[in-house]
DNA sequence: CACCCGATGTGAACGGTGTCAAGATGATCT
DNA sequence: AGATCATCTTGACACCGTTCACATCGGGTG
């Protein structure tokens, strides 16, 4: 599979390109962050990886496919930067991920469409984003848990951090719209703003669940 | 192609087309309805209205301006169905507003979809779209008021119908998720499952502001 | 009425896109 | 070495958005 770089010197063009797949990812994060999502063609990407138009075909089957790659790499991140936020607490704070959420989503606006374009198309996504996702969901559950709600009710338990994520995406996604500019800035910033809504959203309040 | 035949009988082709603009909104909403979003080309829209594939950019300046017309006419909808929701109550209640507004976004996701495309690629949505999407910040802020939140306080007014509306169009675009299926079953439905979020998200609860 | 003009439609064309089939290329194995 | 196999290229196809030159028709002006 992954050749262990057969080339003695590293002079980066061991062979037909050395290792395609990854380069292509990374060519498209690239690509993503430099130029928005709708600037995201396979052939763009090949471009920007220095290679034909149809050698991607030898590395992923679809568009599609290339986009579920990135969008692997890009759960699997957004897990450590969660990890991150709660930092040593074993059992994380809500207020800690929530925010952690919505800033990883706003600093990386491009790969987050991208990733949840692929949640909304594939069926329930396969592989590695689908276990971070899972992992993901194991903190908020934790952090749920510790904020009170009652682990024996596992339905209720579920749904609440459903909810929690639910909610978390949608500030997401809404944060960056244009209309909310003047408030972000009556409120310093919009990392308040972002704190100012996460905390009425969601609030596990009434103790314990319901 | 097909010569509309120059009949003098009435033949429903009034004239060059009639009213193209409408005929092309009708032809993609159809569309949208029929194939989902990725399969609306403006020349599939031109096709299914019956006419040339230039013919649309007399109508609208971009593909993007015919979205913001159909993006336009949802957010109208959208307004009507949350209107008909809280009924004749002239303070709307938090929890009709909350799950109308999601099965709105669930029974026309292609729609919807494209309604939110729209509100983020358009710097602040323009024209009657903008307007409608204010009415229904309306409502949210009287049913708010309502609920308890206090109406001096401007700004946490505000954050909570923003936070109310981040919530609803998170849960509305992930309740298709595939993953939710089995706690949907449990829940005996979709409507169950979007109360149970619902509730559980945005409760302003604590009396009052914050 | 005749006429022209401007709004609306058509056709062909350009560059870009996703995708595929056929051929070239070079690493690897015996 | 030679055969094999994965990998990359070339060239092609259909479709897309967009533009331009041209056709057509309705309505206002003489």
């Amino acid at each position: 599979m992954n050749k262990p770089v057969p080339t003695d010197q590293l002079d980066a063009r061991p062979y037909h390109h050395g290792d395609l797949r990854r380069a292509l990812i990374e060519a498209a994060e690239r690509i993503l962050e430099r130029e928005g999502p709708q600037a995201l063609s396979l052939r763009a990407v090949a471009r920007e990886a220095g290679v034909s138009p149809a050698a991607p075909y030898h590395h992923f089957k679809d568009k599609s496919d290339l986009l579920l790659a990135i969008a692997e790499a890009g759960f699997e991140a957004l897990g450590e930067a969660l990890k991150a936020a709660i930092g040593g607490a074993p059992e994380g704070k809500l207020n800690l991920i929530g925010p952690a959420y919505v800033r990883f989503a706003r600093a990386n606006p491009a790969l987050y469409r991208v990733m949840y374009d692929c949640s909304r198309n594939e069926d329930a996504m396969p592989g590695k984003a689908h276990d971070d996702h899972e992992s993901g969901f194991h903190m908020v559950e934790k952090a749920m848990i510790a904020a009170g709600v009652d682990p024996a009710d596992e339905l209720g338990l579920k749904l609440w951090c459903i909810a929690a994520w639910c909610s978390a995406h949608g500030v997401a996604e809404m944060v960056g719209f244009s209309q909310f500019k003047p408030m972000i800035e009556a409120l310093g910033g919009e990392d308040q703003f972002i704190e100012a809504l996460m905390s009425r959203v969601c609030t596990v309040s009434r103790g314990a669940a319901h």
